[in-house]
DNA sequence: ATTAAAAACGAATAAGCGTTAGTTTTGTAA
DNA sequence: TTACAAAACTAACGCTTATTCGTTTTTAAT
């Protein structure tokens, strides 16, 4: 066959982990072959092993690519000095963006990290529960601030966490809903609720 | 080894099924085999086919158990004259129930569905939709009761199906949360909003 | 044109998969 | 006790899996 193409800035690594995600998206991490990856990719599965370690590899580089930008994003909200409810609302239009932008990689990342492998597993655990326990905290804030309502700052931060995750709907309905009205409704339904 | 051991008014195709809904939660449905499912019962895998048809029929079976009960109760709520609002809070509380009485078999028909076979993959999805719409519909007449705020209502429903849909996070933190709080925490955020 | 590295290939390996077949054990009713 | 059906067993089938090996082709630099 022939090689694998990869558009300039971009490794043939990273070639291979985007097809990957796809894949793994649509038919699941344990689903996919090396065999299906690599007839995507257009070259025999044997010569991913020049470029890729195994496939375990690649799912650890995309659950981590995608945890990383948003650890990196709600550290960097910690610095900023603005409203606790700005604050959300900022949280919650990057998770409509990353879905849209990074829309495989996401969603392998919410859907498949089960299949990580040890320490790989742990360790990706331990990055989820500190960006909720950051949520958390931020939601503590608010309602010590009375900016917020007092309830359970754990099952504000799940739920809100939960309908983001859940954006993958959105992928299905692409041409009905555009985006601006999409981040302002869910912006609104989840910081002031739906009742008039 | 030993029979399978079912408790009374339950066949040995619902034992297998809930000890399968188990391990396909765990482990997801493709990196479940039909060996480790005997093991879990107690039994050679042979065996496992005097009473199941096939792996993919354990799914089926799971599947549709859980679609049922959802468009089933969303029918009989068609039927109760109360308010928009009031449907929606309990819709909310069956879905938190349901997580909490069916954990195992909730959770593998909202994240394994994909590995239905046609033509159950289609007819799953079709239920799915049934009771998207219904959903829908009901906030559409909220909206035009002017109960609801003039959202939109495919989002306003996905964005409440997405966050029960993502109760799972509630079975790891059981100890620490009632349910009576997780139920009135997360209506009073989805119809009301977090925002004081 | 020569050389060395990078990347492709085909073939093979060992393990695991769902499932079937044939046989034996177990439980039940006559 | 006999007879029959249900349900267990062992063994095997054919297929797929991720990965490795040794070799050949391609690419790029001298």
């Amino acid at each position: 066959m022939s090689k694998i193409i990869s558009v300039p800035n971009e490794s043939k690594k990273e070639t291979i982990s985007k097809n990957a995600a796809k894949l793994f998206r649509k038919k699941g991490f344990s689903a996919t072959s090396m065999r299906e990856l690599a007839v995507d990719i257009g070259v025999e599965a044997s010569s991913l092993y020049n470029h890729i370690g195994s496939k375990s590899e690649l799912l650890q580089i995309i659950c981590f690519k995608v945890a990383n930008d948003f650890i990196n994003q709600i550290n960097e909200l910690e610095q900023v000095e603005i409203e606790v409810t700005s604050k959300l609302e900022k949280i919650i239009r990057f998770h409509i963006h990353k879905m849209l932008e990074d829309y495989d990689m996401v969603y392998v990342a919410n859907h498949e990290w089960k299949h990580l492998q040890e320490p790989f597993l742990k360790n990706f655990l331990n990055q989820r529960k500190l960006y909720e326990n950051k949520l958390i905290e931020l939601i503590k804030i608010g309602i010590s601030e009375k900016s917020i309502k007092k309830l359970n700052p754990q099952v504000l931060a799940f739920t809100i966490l939960s309908a983001v995750r859940g954006l993958e709907f959105w992928q299905q309905h692409k041409k009905n809903i555009d985006i601006a009205e999409l981040e302002k409704t869910m912006v609104t339904q989840l910081l002031t609720g739906i009742i008039k």
